[in-house]
DNA sequence: TAGTAGTGGGGTAATTGGGGGT
DNA sequence: CATGTCCCAATTACCCCACTAC
């Protein structure tokens, strides 16, 4: 199946960040174009993101309110 | 597709859980933010809930129907 | 090479967040 | 004190089609 060289098997597609967060992938591609998750392209043009920054993007639950904006 | 599920847990969303209590996703919002519901949040903001937290706060009913008295 | 699913890009409707008032 | 409603601004969801991934 996969030929693994590097450690490609930390990046995440589109459509597995977006069940992560329950939202479309639509979304999850609006996140990477306004900057706020990194992506890596594949040679097509397809987004591939950082399976550790994405759950380090969720793992800070908000049982507090935050005050910003 | 990838056999990389990483499933972290079931997400609702406000107007889901709404449903579910048949109240207004506003009222979901004021759990939420009185720290009675936690919650995850998109990185544009918006809430998504925990479906097991949330079954799991229907599923303790009052006590059983029956005399008051 | 072909076939199917996923993705990118653009545009538009629907939700949501937040404050405030009942 | 809790919930529903009105306002507006921001975010998200679903529609199209063309191209990539496998």
């Amino acid at each position: 199946m996969h030929t693994r060289s590097e450690q490609s098997e930390n990046l995440l597609t589109p459509a597995e960040v977006a069940a992560m967060f329950r939202v479309d992938p639509k979304t999850v591609t609006r996140w990477a174009k306004s900057g706020k998750l990194s992506s890596i392209r594949t040679l097509g043009g397809h987004r591939r993101y950082l399976e550790s920054e994405v759950r380090a993007l969720m793992g800070v639950p908000d049982q507090a309110p935050s005050r910003e904006r």
